[in-house]
DNA sequence: ACGCTAATACGATAATCTACGTACTACGAC
DNA sequence: GTCGTAGTACGTAGATTATCGTATTAGCGT
């Protein structure tokens, strides 16, 4: 016996996420980093946790997967023997009109301005 | 002697405001309540720390608005007995355009959607 | 069954944050 | 100078956070 694997993973429904929480959410270097490189593969491009190159353990990563996911800022599925995750930009645009682009925006410009490249 | 007041009060240039620390000031529903209310003063708005009610103590409140200060999200200038505050809009709006009123944007449809009338 | 890889769970620690109360300073009015 | 108002400083308590290390689970390939 095994379907699709028994192991579900809570969302937050579009309507209870927050504001402050997707703010707070942002508002860690590592997470910002994670939501960089998710935004970057497009729309609805995903990733497993392990293709961030992260300066931390995998225990803090799995810590920082997990505040995006409960935030309600990123979707995370098992497939296989990894979990892919996804920036939920329809639910959040939906919700919040432009606050994601404009934070991609301002993150970039942030970058161009700290010298990096890209 | 006395001219107009020697106590000054430590903001960061604009250019080193970090996005981080603007999402990280405006992630508390007590800043961002108080940011609320610098908005809705309109451009150019400005009012003392005593003008908002807020649901916490006087000092808790001082706390606050020095989190926004030291973030680059207000300004705060003495004015006799009074400390006004402003929104740094130019600024932010210069840095990271669009910014700002996306996440005002986003705080006025969530307060709609949590039945606040205005 | 065995080993490999991806990721979680748990427990600990150190740092940060929100909040409070009390005592204090600065300014304006009297 | 004295009083009232606006806001700060300081110390502290309690909660949350970021990080780690180690042990563990889930799935894939052999």
């Amino acid at each position: 016996m095994s379907t699709s694997s028994v192991r579900a993973l809570e969302h937050p429904a579009r309507e209870d996420i927050r504001l402050e929480g997707v703010l707070h959410a942002l508002s860690d270097p590592m997470r910002l980093q994670i939501v960089r490189f998710l935004w970057q593969l497009g729309e609805d491009g995903e990733a497993p946790c392990s293709a961030i190159d992260l300066a931390i353990t995998k225990s803090t990563t799995t810590h920082h997967f997990r505040v995006l996911r409960e935030a309600g800022v990123i979707n995370q599925v098992y497939r296989g023997t990894a979990k892919m995750n996804a920036l939920r930009r329809r639910d959040l645009d939906v919700l919040f009109p432009g606050l994601l682009g404009a934070i991609q925006s301002a993150d970039a410009i942030q970058r161009e301005r700290d010298g990096h490249d890209g």
